[in-house]
DNA sequence: CCTGCAATTCGAAACGTTTCAATAGCTGGA
DNA sequence: TCCAGCTATTGAAACGTTTCGAATTGCAGG
């Protein structure tokens, strides 16, 4: 591997010239500049970029931490991010949290081989967030809130009035029994969405049956086996409101193969319109994040603390409900005959 | 910033000493070892990963370049990477190579920023990628094929072979007028696909039609816009071969909103069996690539090409048919009917 | 009490850059 | 002719580690 130091022996000039002339300084001749350029052309030079972010200590790249990144994941959310970071000259690379503390994840953060860090992984403890966060490696948190650090912020989704608004939009409807279908209890998110979930609910005095309470970990195939057992249970509600999109079209499948007609017979609510759910049959009805800007804020959040500009520090971003197939009206004839039970 | 110096000073002993009980080195005396691990833990000192790669030449780290990091993507692809390297102690980073000379990828080719690439992009030049491979920097290029260069491999798609058993499906179910939706016209895949297809077809003496050959850039809205046209065109042919799920996935949709029944009135076949071929109606008659295959394939190239192990180059990994509905038995009457044109 | 050896510890160089401060070379005005 | 004031160039330090070889220590054996 060629250094800088053949390129300058070759150019007959100094460490110091070199380094000047390819990084286009206007203190170097021009002349001097040409024989740096066409030494470091000859021998195939290629700056260490290692060496560099060491001396120079940053990296102007930017971390993005996914708990999978083989997905799924929010890719509206990366693109923000990606965009947003390339408009302002920043690199951005990704990886995953999964394998714990050999995780590469961990690695880049312990080690800070970055600038900054975007984490949206549930898997990675507070803790460890914690102690990596500084003012010279700024972090955004985008599934959780994490208060009374200054050097870690919060853009979080405001899951609860998403919850709330769909389930308005069943009960508005004219349904009364309605089933949760929730993700992991441990999520901060599912937690949100059943909280408006149940605001709804009780602000429309209609009680919660446990029964109705299923439980999916937020995957498809979670969501496919606990509409199984729900069906298999007999007493069917008139509507699923599933904790995310991916649980919902689980359901979907379960209903379909049990030849449950979705919306006719019952209506299906989702939550984060994925992509999958405009393709759906029938189209899903779901609750819309603004993902883009999640992560095009985040980005320029990390950017600015970095330029020590102030920030505030945590940001909720609004929902927003998208009416499509899979739920509608409840039939006047099947609301009487509930109602009379 | 607390350094390794600090953490000597602090523990009352040598730079080296501290680095050494720091790695679990077993030169260093059990009680001195401690005493470093508690000053390390009072400064809350954490490893300069940079500077360890620097003196260490290397990173530990594998890059994975993709043209979007926020897809659509192979995710088994990924997902293969990922466990792989995983398994033997790699690090993976994900960058994309948007944004051409000034995106992530390029400064992380060019700057070595990691001890290995897999590349999967085809909007990066074959110079640059031949620019950065060396002994010590190995790549391995998945969608498309490098030879005579020493330190990067390739592994592709047997995308002909895919082509040729996927018209001969049509063929064998009685079709003869087949349309083809192409891909780009640069992409190498969309090219060795074609030729699958047209070598089908030549074997069974049937003329390719140029009026059906339609181009749809491997995206759902180009699938969909030449659909239309041909649809539009008025002479519909029996069968559509896609170059990609997307552009099939778009070639229904334009079917569906024109009210014609796939498969009853036309079947329509795909390429890569993408997770959403699982998930249209009707489901996707598509090939199957192994793209976990690819990626661990590809993970295990590098790793034994940096262990200096020498390595078969070039590998070509098959495909495979996937028959599900959007195909099927051309139906007597109408291919009577057609005949007789 | 000395010698030799193993177990520890230490000092310093090195990785490849960037960048500060100092030097050298020049031009042009006095 | 000399010097002030430039500009172009240089040497060296520094970034934070790892690791080599040397130095120190403690101790057993003669």
């Amino acid at each position: 591997m060629a250094t800088i130091k053949d390129v300058a022996k070759l150019a007959g000039v100094a460490v110091s010239t070199a380094s000047y002339a390819l990084n286009q300084s206007s203190k170097v001749a021009p002349q001097t500049a040409r024989k740096v350029i066409d030494a470091a052309r000859v021998l195939n030079y290629q700056k260490n970029g290692i060496a560099r972010d060491l001396k120079r200590n940053k990296t102007d790249t930017i971390l993005l931490i996914l708990h999978n990144l083989a997905g799924p994941f929010y890719s509206e959310l990366v693109r923000g991010v990606q965009d947003t970071l390339q408009s302002l000259n920043y690199g951005l690379i990704a990886c995953s949290s999964m394998g714990g503390r050999d995780s590469t994840a961990s690695r880049f953060l312990a080690e800070r081989r970055a600038d900054g860090a975007i984490i949206l992984a549930s898997n990675l403890g507070d803790q460890e967030i914690e102690r990596a966060a500084r003012k010279d490696f700024p972090i955004v948190v985008l599934d959780r809130l994490i208060l009374n650090h200054d050097s870690i912020m919060s853009v979080v989704v405001d899951n609860k009035s998403g919850g709330y608004e769909a389930a308005k939009h069943l009960i508005d409807r004219g349904h009364r029994d309605i089933a949760y279908l929730s993700g992991p209890l441990d999520s901060r998110d599912n937690l949100q969405r059943r909280k408006g979930f149940e605001q709804a609910m009780q602000e429309a005095a209609i009680p919660i049956r446990p029964k109705w309470l299923l439980k999916g970990e937020f995957t498809r195939q979670g969501g496919y086996l606990a509409t199984k057992m729900l069906i298999l249970q007999g007493d069917l509600p008139s509507a699923i409101f599933a904790g995310n999109d991916e649980m919902a079209i689980g359901a979907m499948n379960a209903l379909k193969d049990a030849g449950i007609k979705v919306p006719r017979q019952i209506s299906v609510i989702g939550f984060d319109d994925i992509e999958m759910s405009r393709y759906t049959t029938p189209q899903l009805t779901t609750v819309s994040q603004a993902n883009y800007e999640v992560g095009s804020l985040s980005a320029h959040l990390i950017y600015r603390s970095i330029k020590e500009e102030i920030a505030k520090k945590d940001y909720i971003m609004p929902t927003e409900l998208i009416i499509r197939d899979s739920s509608r009206e409840l039939m006047k004839e099947v609301r009487g005959q509930r109602e009379q039970v």
